[in-house]
DNA sequence: CTGAAAAATGCAAATGAGTTGCATGAAGCG
DNA sequence: CGCTTCATGCAACTCATTTGCATTTTTCAG
């Protein structure tokens, strides 16, 4: 985190102990409300802290299809990219082995409208969960 | 349109007409924008006519990098479906060539989270335009 | 150490795309 | 014609996220 020119207060090592466990990108409410559980932070400083670690490179800020932001651990050498499952009832976002998904060839960067900083791809529908719930 | 069950008003075939001929997909405020300019009309309603029209799948409605959305019409066996690229910037949403994207493999659909309705592929970045203006 | 400068946090209010509730108008249909 | 359904308008609301500004907390030169 300090490499990524980030002061580590305990704050932030908290989102980041809380980002690494989670099984799938979390919503910044999410990681508001597991930080609750245990100590007292302003949920503009949640936001903040995000905005800070994707900045630094340590976080991934991906696009639910509600509006709103997840967040993970960036990719790393152990973590590839991956594409996202999200489902429009509950909304869920679930991360999808990355062999499933061919990452588009940077094919001649030279034809794209401009330079391109990150990909993502992201499948909606509904999770397995919820087509029981309601069908 | 009749065919996807929506009532042919003059405002819905005005919408169709603007977003027919965009070259990339707009925004509802740029759709709005050009409605006011020939008619006037609620910006709620260009709202509920692009649910509409999305929802009898005659348009298609695909997520920005900024928390808004995009409209264009659906793909069909002339518009092969296609990723887009994003400028974080500007905020410009242009199509790519449908060729350079490889579709995720509906790789064993029996491993996916959930039902799979649609697929967006986005890559977000800075157009050549803003590069050129904020070096 | 000490004290100014920088960064982090909190609190309240704003932002802005999108949505909802309800009233009115237009279209279909017996 | 009268009734039901759908489409539009208007005002107010939602809600994730952002901004402004005051208040710590940390850093770092002297």
């Amino acid at each position: 985190m300090e490499e990524a020119g980030i002061r580590a207060t305990t704050h932030r090592l908290a989102v980041l102990r809380i980002l690494g466990s989670a099984s799938s990108p979390m919503s910044a409410q999410e990681v508001f409300d597991a930080l609750q559980a245990c100590r007292s932070i302003n949920r503009v400083t949640v936001y903040r802290i995000l905005e800070s670690l994707v900045e630094g490179g340590v976080v991934d800020k991906i696009s639910a299809g509600d509006r709103s932001f997840r967040y993970g651990l960036a990719p790393n050498e152990n973590h590839p990219q991956h594409a996202h499952f999200y489902c429009r009832l509950c909304g869920l976002m679930a991360c999808l082995p990355p062999e499933s998904l061919p990452l588009p060839s940077r094919s001649s960067s030279s034809m794209m409208p401009g330079i391109v900083e990150k990909c993502e791809i992201r499948l909606d529908g509904v999770c397995h969960h919820c087509r029981l719930r309601h069908p």
